[in-house]
DNA sequence: CCAAAAGTGTTAGTGATACACCCATGT
DNA sequence: ACATGGGTGTATCACTAACACTTTTGG
């Protein structure tokens, strides 16, 4: 912290984006939002925005996702602040990628005014995309799976009530390999990460699996080292 | 990222602060500078500064670093952006904070014109420092002490040749605990993580210990789940 | 010969992996 | 009765943790 007065300065931009992640059709899928505006207009891009003078970062990513996508309370961390000078060409601008995860079905996507359209689109299959966007995407992906390996970040994927399979079926697809059933169980109870329910699955056509919510304190995430 | 003209919007100033650590006299230390400007002017902070409009985040960490405490070649990786928009009493200021390690037996610390004064303090007794100083510091040693358990970072603390007790100290002081020194040597051994080098300690009132290197492609940071 | 740190192996316990069959339900 | 996923236990292997004595050097 130097002795400049910090208004003689060409300031940058500094934008939020919020690559939001969830596990939909046997699939991982990341939000996108196409861009109304120039540069990369009509391009699909993570959702994002400029920073309010007086709101924290984590505010801004709330706020973008709400306006630009109507998605609201999900887990969000912090992901990389990407200051490349380049990375927009019109002007310097700065962003702090924000990470964060959702179970899809608790909400219907909507576009806005700054943007036509918002999609969820397979993580391995997606378009190309505005700016640096897939460096960032690539990016929160690595850190999902690490997330995914070390801490309990799978069950806000999950809805209130899901089955074991479900939660396994959720690392499979993050982590790319298959898993074995009776040491994933094992393993999910010897940590107490799951509390039995009076309820089983209703409406399939096989034996129906037993239910399960989340144990009172891994409320949020859990490292478990 | 939105329609917004981007000059519309009233901008924060952006710094990137560094977080520089090293091991010397049996301490974990942090290097502090002493601020010859207000706000907070002779209080201690962390060294940093605004980001030129041309430059990335991490040229900005490495030319702050230079600038203010004649410290090149480090160990530097990206901490957390800090972006509260009162951390700063004058104005709005979004820190990126990086992370540095250093082996502080090779270079001269010197003060600038920012800045009357740089030294090392004891991690564990720390002056009051300015903004929120005190917070990201302790953020840093959070993430040092995890890096510290699952990748080779420790490394970068070290000199060229150095002793396997040398490299267990340092683990011993970050991570605040001892370590079993048959099991400590066994497991670096066989992480392959060190080449002998046919030398030993010199003038020592004991049993010379042998030196080691760092091991060819370690190079710089493996993980070591 | 004393002080100081260097150096070295074995055992027990814990957690991870591999693996196959019966069960409950709907059609 | 058959198809579909649900549910369960044991044996092996790899890694971690605990632990004590001998060696080499300088003073």
């Amino acid at each position: 912290m130097a002795g400049y007065d910090a208004s003689k300065f060409e300031r940058p931009s500094v934008t939020v984006d919020v690559i939001l992640f969830t596990v939909k059709d046997d699939d991982l899928k990341v939000l996108l939002v196409k861009r109304n505006v120039d540069p990369f207009k009509d391009m699909w891009a993570i959702p994002g925005g400029f920073v309010k003078i007086d709101e924290s970062l984590e505010d801004a990513a709330k706020r973008e996702l709400l306006e630009e996508t109507n998605v609201r309370d999900v887990y969000l961390e912090q992901l990389y602040t990407f200051g490349d000078p380049k990375r927009d060409p019109r002007t310097r601008v700065i962003t702090a990628a924000y990470f964060a995860l959702v179970n899809a079905e608790k909400f219907k996507l909507k576009a806005s005014t700054d943007v036509k359209d918002v999609n969820w689109f397979s993580m391995f299959d997606l378009p190309e995309l505005a700016f640096d966007h897939k460096k960032i995407v690539e990016y929160a992906l690595k850190r999902l799976r690490w997330k995914m390996e070390y801490t309990t970040v799978a069950f806000s994927l999950l809805p209130e009530k899901f089955t074991l399979t479900q939660l396994q079926k959720i690392y499979e697809i993050i982590l790319d390999k298959s898993l074995d059933k009776r040491n994933f169980r094992k393993k999910i109870k010897a940590l107490e990460l799951v509390k039995e329910v009076q309820e089983f699955q209703e409406e399939v056509a096989h034996r129906p699996a037993r239910l399960y919510t989340k144990n009172k304190k891994i409320g949020e995430i859990v490292e478990i080292f």
